[in-house]
DNA sequence: TGATTAGATGAAGGATTCTTCAGGTTTGGA
DNA sequence: TCCAAACCTGAAGAATCCTTCATCTAATCA
C-alpha cells in the first residue's frame, strides 16, 4: 500500500512555453478557490477548470486525474510548513532547549495560520488522497529537523529518543487541526499558540530528564 | 452551518417488531465492514445493503440517506469512547493530578485501540459526515468530565483553565490519530500510551498551580 | 380467521462526474 | 513565410451511484 499508493499521481506533461506555465498556476489556484467555495465534496474538474479560465482538456494535459491535482496542492503546502519549520530549527540551535520548542512550534502555528482556510479544506483532501504517505513523509522531515536541533542543545545531556520527538509532534499537529477546524478568533489563536508551546516544552523537559540522573518521582 | 448542520441525519423510522431490530444492526455492522474492506470511497448503499442480507429498499426505510448511515455509525463509535473516558474519570476522582491523568489518558488510548481499524476507518468518515459537528460535542462532553475531575485533585490549588484542558484533549487526540494511522505494533502501542500519559502530565503539572511543595523545576 | 400494519424487495429513474480524443489555435524557430 | 510542436477546446462516451416506489410478504391483533 505505501509503497505504490502514489502511482498515477504524477504530472503528465511539464509545461514548456512560458502560456502553459500560466496556466498550470491558475489551475492550481483555481484548485484551492473551489475547494474553499464548494468544498472537497462537489470540487469537479469541469469546476476547477472553469474557474481558472481554461477547459477540462486542458486540465487533463496536466494532471493524469482529479486526484493528482488534488494532491499537488496538499504537496505543496505540506513542503511550504516543513521548510519553515525547518528554518526555524535552523535558526534555533545553539540554544537552551525551551527557546528551540518555542521557536520550532510558533514557526509551526504561524506557517499553518498564515493561510488557516486552506489549511482547514486541506484536512479534508489528505483523508481522499495519499494523505497517509504525504503526512508520513512530511512528518519525518519534521523528526529529522527537530532531532538535528535537539541535538545542539546547550542544557540537556543526552538527545531524546526519536519515540519522543514523535509524539510531541504529532500532539502539536494534531492540537493544530483541532484549533483550525475550530475557527479560532486571532485572540484564541494567540492563547492557544501559548499553551501548545508549553505543551512541548514540558513535555520534552519531562521525557529528556528521564534519560539522565534526574529521574521523575514517579 | 454548525446549527443545522445535522438535519436530514435522524432516522426514518425506528424498528418496532423483533426482525426489523435485527435488520438495523445488520445494516449497522455491515457499514462497517464494507467500510474496512472496500474504503469509503466504495462504500455504496447497495453493498452495504447485500452485505447485510437485505436490499437497498430495507436500507432506505431507516436510514434517509448515505450520510446519514455513516453518521449513525460514527456517532456510536465516538459516544463509545466518551462513555469509557467518563467512566474512567469518575473512577480516578480525589486522587493525585498524575494519577488521574494517567488513568484517563490510558482509557482513552484503550477505547480508541478496542477496535483500531475502526477507529482508523472512521476518520475518513469524520471528514465527510458532519465531522466537526459531532467532534465538538464529543470534545465538549470530554471537557466537561475532565473539569469535574480536576476540581477533585488532592494536589493541586486551583483548577486548570478551560483552555488548557482543551489544548491537553486535542494534543492527546491528534497524537492518537497519528499513531493509528501509522499502523502500530502491539509494543510500539505501549510505548506510545506510556508517553502520551506523560505528555499529558507534564503539561498539566506545568499548567496548573500546584500547591507547595511537589512543585515543577521550571 | 380476517384485516391492518410493519417490513422487505429490487428494477429503474435521474443525476453527476471523470476522462478522452479528434480537431482547432498559437507559438517559435528555420 | 512556413512548419512542426506545443497548447487548447468541449461535446460525448462510459461508468457509478443514490434514491424511489409500486408491489409483495410477514406479523400482530380483534
Amino acid at each position: 500500500m505505501p509503497a505504490n499508493a502514489l502511482i498515477g499521481f504524477e504530472p503528465r506533461k511539464t509545461p514548456i512555453q512560458a502560456r502553459s506555465t500560466l496556466t498550470v498556476a491558475a489551475i492550481s489556484e483555481a484548485t484551492i478557490q473551489v475547494l474553499l467555495s464548494h468544498g472537497t465534496e462537489r470540487l469537479t474538474t469541469t469546476r476547477v477548470a472553469a474557474r481558472a479560465g481554461v477547459s477540462v482538456g486542458t486540465l487533463y494535459q496536466y494532471y493524469p486525474n482529479k486526484r493528482s491535482l488534488l494532491f499537488a496542492v496538499l504537496e505543496h503546502h505540506l513542503e511550504n510548513v516543513a521548510a519553515k519549520v525547518e528554518a526555524a530549527c535552523e535558526r534555533a540551535c545553539q540554544k537552551p532547549l525551551a527557546e528551540m520548542i518555542q521557536e520550532m512550534v510558533e514557526a509551526f502555528v504561524d506557517a499553518k495560520m498564515k493561510r488557516a482556510d486552506v489549511s482547514v479544506a486541506l484536512y479534508k483532501v489528505a483523508a481522499d488522497v495519499g494523505g497517509p504517505v504525504l503526512i508520513k513523509r512530511i512528518h519525518q522531515r519534521l523528526r529529522k529537523a527537530v532531532e538535528a536541533l535537539l541535538a545542539t542543545a546547550t542544557d540537556i545531556e543526552s538527545a531524546p529518543d526519536k519515540f519522543v520527538v514523535d509524539t510531541m509532534l504529532s500532539a502539536m499537529a494534531g492540537a493544530m487541526r483541532a484549533l483550525l477546524e475550530s475557527g479560532p478568533s486571532p485572540a484564541t489563536v494567540r492563547k492557544a499558540r501559548e499553551q501548545l508551546v508549553l505543551l512541548c516544552q514540558s513535555y520534552m523537559a519531562a521525557a529528556t530528564a528521564m534519560t539522565p540522573g534526574a529521574a521523575a518521582q514517579n
